[in-house]
DNA sequence: GTGAAAGCGCTAACAT
DNA sequence: ATGTTAGCGCTTTCAC
């Protein structure tokens, strides 16, 4: 690899005026620029991008860490990031963590050695040992989506409460009384804030919560699978069916069908995310949309203000919702 | 940032000897390293990977590029990939890259410019410029998934001609006899191949080739879709279909059982890929599996053996499929 | 076993 | 407008 005193012997000037002709071409008079020009491409020089980055003590580089790459939320929220961080000269180090705390330690140690600038979690966890808060306000980090309520980094989110309370009104709305919940994972936060909502909802609507009817999930297709069958052996068969995401759904609805059911006509069922497969399941599954590339793209932005300075307190930013009223919920079959 | 000379004056040795006590403990006698271990952590030291990758010249960092994250298989590539790199110390750079050329060079000069030792391609393009392969034998690269018929990198792929041809024999052998095919995107060689096959299967079983049977679609849901709803606007309906991945046939089955269609008692439905999707439609769709995660694995794995100088001349891994019989192909109707 | 010193490729003062 | 030079933090000969 040609470096840039090969450069700068071939033009006869010296490394500063090729470094400068790269850097800030304005200062080089046009005759030398040219001169250093061709010589770079007579040898084929290519700057050293990370003797740069060394020298500069600027990385250009995020890690971004996601519980899994397969769920296809994060995906849209990764394909979010990878815009915005591009669009700003940044790279992505993607992290697949496995909401494992070891390997997002692992990850975080990215940053305190110098080969990433800043970090996104998309799980409510600080990954970073005590030893990077002193003397600094702000940890180089955004926290999105599922966050932590704190004030070491900006967040990015999503009022999960009121969305669920949304969705579960809707479902009240459709003359549904005996709603049930498939939740998501227990650790996750967001389990939390959409069962509060959902509780929120029914108890608007002098609806009595009965415990009986939450039923466990994990956000994946399989555990709303599995969460059908339990629900269709529960004594008294609910009219509705709130999931917490939409996989848990599409999973789900697979369970009812498969055992007879017909949606929305014995059965209501509600989604959350909006991802691509809810409009085309069968029937077309009621959600909440998520603006995820947003999402992305937001939590770039801010990290890279953080980096640069210009962030000096800790922002909460809320993205809007939208529920999405489709085929599979309509109106409460009546009593059995 | 405390930096390896704090750490010397600190524990009264030279930077040498801090070099050496975290590189090759052995050869510092115990005293000195143990004095040297409690000056690294009383000031917090960490050694500037940056620094040392610059010094190296390996940035231990492997660049990915991916037509769209948004895409289920490739989900499944990429966390298989993250595995194994992680596993031999690389960190995964994502490039989201919309199978867009310019986008894709660009990524592809982060190994020019020293930013990442390789390169993985996932679409069967190359991204170098001419000016990379001189005095060199193998490009710093592996092309995975879909390839390129080249010598110039190592390339993991499957038989997609073979495994097209067993699926169609697989409907061949259900009774149907007007099988329809939803292709992929025009510019893959994936939609050559699999085309392939399918003729493969139909002359094998002295089924006329029609090309009216053959529907345009771009792995999308939304092109199965739309697919279907030319299929039925068919004057003669097809008994099964055939579609060139699992996106494509989810939207295809949508489009069918809106129309008021059962599958597969009146048609038949089937896939390539198995994406976790397939398992939880309605009904399970009956598709070719293809080992996604070790597709990562591999390449990965090959990629490092290649800039290792492990490997000097450019295999060809073929990678195993398995046909998964579920729901949604069953015997062929009765002509009508 | 340990230290001194060179240097990876580049940028940015500082000089001219 | 251009050149000289001092490092960025680290590893690695080469001495001792």
């Amino acid at each position: 690899m040609p470096n840039i005193r090969e450069v700068a012997g071939l033009a006869g000037v010296s490394v500063a005026t090729v470094s400068r002709t790269l850097q800030q071409p304005e200062r080089v008079s046009p005759k030398t620029r040219s001169r250093v020009m061709s010589a770079i491409s007579e040898v084929g020089y290519k700057p050293n991008l990370m003797a740069v980055k060394f020298r500069s003590g600027k990385t250009q580089n995020l890690v971004v860490l996601v519980p899994t790459v397969a769920n296809v939320f994060f995906a849209r929220v990764i394909s979010g990031m990878q815009e915005a961080a591009a669009e700003r000269g940044y790279s992505l180090l993607l992290g697949n963590t496995l909401g494992n705390e070891e390997i997002e330690a692992g990850y975080a140690k990215m940053v305190q050695t110098s080969q990433a600038d800043g970090l996104i979690q998309l799980r409510a966890h600080n990954p970073f040992d005590s030893s990077m808060l002193k003397d600094r306000e702000l940890l180089p980090m955004v926290n999105a989506c599922e966050v932590l309520d704190t004030s070491l980094c900006p967040v990015v989110t999503l009022d999960n409460r009121t969305a669920a309370r949304a969705m579960t009104r809707h479902l009240i709305s459709l003359g549904h009384k005996c709603i049930a919940l498939i939740k998501g994972p227990k650790s996750s936060p967001l389990t939390q804030e959409r069962l509060a909502g959902y509780r929120d909802a029914l108890a608007e609507a002098g609806i009595a919560f009965d415990d009986a009817l939450l039923f466990a999930g994990d956000f994946t297709l399989q555990s709303g699978h599995e969460a059908a069958k339990h629900i269709l052996a529960h004594n008294t068969r609910p009219t509705a069916v709130f999931c917490e995401n939409d996989e848990t759904a599409i999973g789900a609805m697979q369970g009812f069908k498969q055992a007879g059911l017909k949606i929305p006509d014995d059965i209501s069922v509600a989604g959350f995310d909006d991802i691509a497969f809810s409009a085309f399941s069968d029937p077309p599954l009621t959600t909440i949309a998520q603006p995820a590339e947003e999402f992305g793209h937001t939590a770039v932005n801010l990290l890279i203000d953080v980096l640069d300075g210009k962030i000096k307190r800790a922002p909460k930013v809320i993205m809007p919702y939208e529920l999405i009223a489709r085929a599979s919920t309509g109106p409460a079959p009546r009593a059995i």
